[in-house]
DNA sequence: CACCTACTATCACTGGATGATAAGTTTTAT
DNA sequence: ATAAAACTTATCATCCAGTGATAGTAGGTG
């Protein structure tokens, strides 16, 4: 509910159609539009406006069981797949590394406090289940801390100070501190190595990606299960992890 | 320039911030903060606020270049792909299409004056040129006019008043009386057949889609060249493009 | 160093967004 | 079949957020 919109109430408007569109993307199915009302915590006539607006615009769709996300969205999506530089210069690396290791590469970013994912190439003999691209998974799991550990130190307390009170209840494992202690290590050794964290058995490498500059602007890993390779093995593909990211890194 | 927009100035806000969305999907690479202003016919101001809210959700992203459209486009794509009832029904019809007729396949949709490519399954040998998922195609030329055909009179004679002046300028050799012409055929037959339309040599087949209460909510084709298919070839499809068409229907 | 361009910040004004209310429509229950 | 419950659309006075002219800042270029 509300969201991360109404910072300090301005673009109020923008803002809260933006709520309504994530609201039907996170929801599986159509939504009722009370149910949008709802869920983003707006009022009934508003959402109505809204929706309306959006789905002239080909934004929503609307069908006998409720609203969803319309077609306009894979026009957007394909204009960002062929114009964006930074995946369509991972995509051959990513290929590349996939090929020497065997094992399912990505490529994700930044988004708010969530990574997406916006490439994937998979090994050999792919995963029963792989992230789909465009999936969003917040910052302080897995890979994610990678991108957390680029942070200012101001941003990251302000993140760590909420970070207790609002995932406690999410049910993490972690505590801010522990947190805090893994951003530190990704900090001096540039990598992650995420042992069966967000699933069980489930294994993955995941490196920083820099710019000439040194800014970091994404992170790749390798993701692999217990049964196919120990960690060891894992780490050994490290090198050809960092090659890839320095590649992507001067191309950019 | 202008855009959709501002149809009776309401819902301004959102509706230009969605003709800068579009502004960055029809251009291909970055664009300047004064690029988006001039080409949407927005002040500079007000682009820069909307430009800033949308690359605070991550709708944008800006790198040296100037902007362009962010990843959280992705996202909501993903969540599009595996929530639309359409396309997913609509997939394994058209992979049993292909499948049995060794051509290309695919599904679009009307989004307002415009068809959207939803879904595509590749034939036995794909061609040179496929449309893309998410391709923006005007009603007008090739298999569109399936999807015009089911306008109501006042609908499509507002369309066809406008047609001449809007799209004689654009190219097209048709005007509006061969495109009425070529509508009221399409209600007779059901389907739409395009010779030569929009490339050289490209055939493509139409159908039109209809739900159990008769009304239209998609075409799909059948795509080929006539190096590799007859025009009869590709009408002896016509019972087989028509049963897949039923069986979406159905399905929805 | 001066010039140009791209971007950001400020602010008074005003018109569009807002949400309570009510009417209309469809779906569900009895 | 009828009622009722839920969902959606329409209306409108109020007011606040969007607007855009202006000015200021940063970054790059000749």
């Amino acid at each position: 509910m509300g969201s991360t919109a109404t910072s300090g109430n301005q673009g109020r408007t923008l803002d809260r159609a933006l709520d309504v569109l994530e609201c039907l993307e996170r929801s599986r199915g159509p939504m009722r539009l009370s149910d949008i009302a709802r869920e983003s915590g707006l009022h009934v006539a508003t959402t109505q406006r809204t929706v309306n607006q959006l789905m002239r615009r080909g934004y929503i769709q609307q069908d006998r069981l409720g609203y969803s996300l319309g077609p306009v969205i894979l026009s957007l999506a394909h204009a960002f797949v062929v114009n964006d530089r930074l995946s369509t210069v991972a995509t051959p690396i990513l290929t590349e590394l996939s090929a020497t290791t065997g094992l399912t590469s990505s490529l994700f970013v930044q988004s708010g406090e969530e990574r997406i994912l916006v490439a994937r190439v998979d090994g050999a003999e792919p995963m029963r289940y792989q992230f789909p691209i465009g999936r969003r998974v917040p910052l302080d799991v897995g890979g994610g801390k990678v991108l957390l550990s680029a942070w200012d130190e101001e941003e990251l307390d302000r993140y760590l100070s909420r970070y207790d009170q609002i995932r406690l209840a999410s049910g993490r494992v972690q505590n801010a501190d522990d947190l805090r202690e893994q951003i530190v290590r990704v900090r001096e050794l540039g990598y992650y190595l995420a042992d069966s964290e967000r699933e069980l058995g489930a294994l993955s490498l995941t490196h920083r990606v820099q710019d000439a500059e040194g800014v970091l602007v994404a992170a790749i890993n390798l993701v692999t299960t217990a049964e196919k390779t120990s960690v060891d093995q894992l780490l050994s593909f490290l090198p050809e992890l960092s090659r890839g990211a320095g590649a992507i890194g001067v191309r950019i």
